[in-house]
DNA sequence: GCGACAG
DNA sequence: ATCTTGTCGC
């Protein structure tokens, strides 16, 4: 009995497992939080308003300083085999002030909607680790590569081999996401943001819909464009994070931290289109593999 | 049948 | 994600 292998490898995963994933999510969304929850605050905006009225409140809160970065590379030869890298960067250097690599096999394959389960047990070892090892450099908030509610639930490629229910499918589409960020988040139980390359098709969200909007709106500048969905609600942002960008990056609710929280952290990080904490641990995470794996 | 599909 | 060279531009 051999399944067709050329759907992108995911022949070896049942529809049990990826209803069992569903479920997971579904019950791990019940701790997410999607508001400002965090013990620290913003530091004060470089040109905008320097004199802000909630500013001055506590003086005893910590200000934002270590903010980290997580992401994956893979191997040449070899496509199970992935380094996962954590970077934390102190904000008022931009420097790298902590990092972490592991190589690992992968069991599970990349299934569109369901990342977490791929790549999530990795960076929670990498991150426990770091709990243990440099408790004083432990992020505040954590940026991870890939997306947060910005997420379709269930994507139509297996609710649509499960079953025939158009309703269903439709409910499903429109439910709010759970994506990788968030799910990191809550099992952390740390303050997390989604940033996506791509964008991931949902709630009637499609790049061509983006850039139409945007077109019709004048030139595409470094800004922020929302991004709402059919349902109405505000799943994340376009970003366009340099002047000369003509891909945005797409930012996204994780857990603890709302989306104009989001917003304000990236724009720390303005010099290339991906952010650098995002940035730093792709760039690490594969050299770390030339010197270590057979690249 | 065709399109869509984070990393 | 990865396979891939030069090249146009700030």
């Amino acid at each position: 009995m051999e399944e067709d292998a050329s759907t992108s490898g995911n022949s070896n995963i049942s529809p049990q497992l990826v209803n069992e994933w569903i479920e997971i999510q579904d019950s791990l969304k019940k701790r997410l939080i999607t508001d400002d929850e965090f013990d620290w605050k913003l530091p004060p905006m470089k040109d905008q308003d320097s004199e802000g009225m909630e500013e001055n409140q506590d003086s005893n809160v910590e200000i934002l300083k270590y903010v980290g970065g997580v992401d994956l590379s893979f191997s040449r030869n070899d496509s199970l085999i992935a380094c996962a890298t954590l970077v934390v960067l102190d904000i008022s250097t931009l420097e790298v002030v902590h990092e972490d690599s592991s190589i690992i096999k992968l069991r599970i394959p990349y299934v569109p909607g369901f990342l977490a389960f791929r790549e999530a047990p990795v960076l929670l070892e990498l991150l426990k680790k770091m709990e243990t090892t440099s408790p004083t450099l432990y992020p505040q908030v954590l940026m991870v590569d890939g997306n947060g509610l910005l997420h379709p639930r269930a994507p139509f490629l297996w609710i649509s081999l499960l079953c025939h229910y158009w309703s269903l499918l439709k409910s499903l589409e429109r439910s709010a996401g759970f994506g990788l960020a968030c799910h990191l988040g809550v099992l952390a139980d740390l303050p997390t943001i989604g940033i996506g390359k791509n964008l991931h098709q949902v709630d009637g969200l499609t790049q061509s819909r983006v850039r139409q909007v945007l077109e019709a709106n004048g030139k595409p500048r470094s800004d922020i464009f929302p991004l709402i969905g059919d349902s109405g609600s505000t799943l994340g942002a376009a970003m366009w994070t340099t002047k000369s960008s003509l891909k945005p990056i797409f930012i996204s609710v994780g857990h603890r931290v709302s989306l104009p929280s989001a917003i304000k952290i990236v724009k720390l990080f303005g010099r290339f289109r991906v952010p650098e904490p995002i940035r730093q641990a792709d760039i690490r995470s594969k050299d770390f593999f030339r010197k270590h794996g057979l690249s």
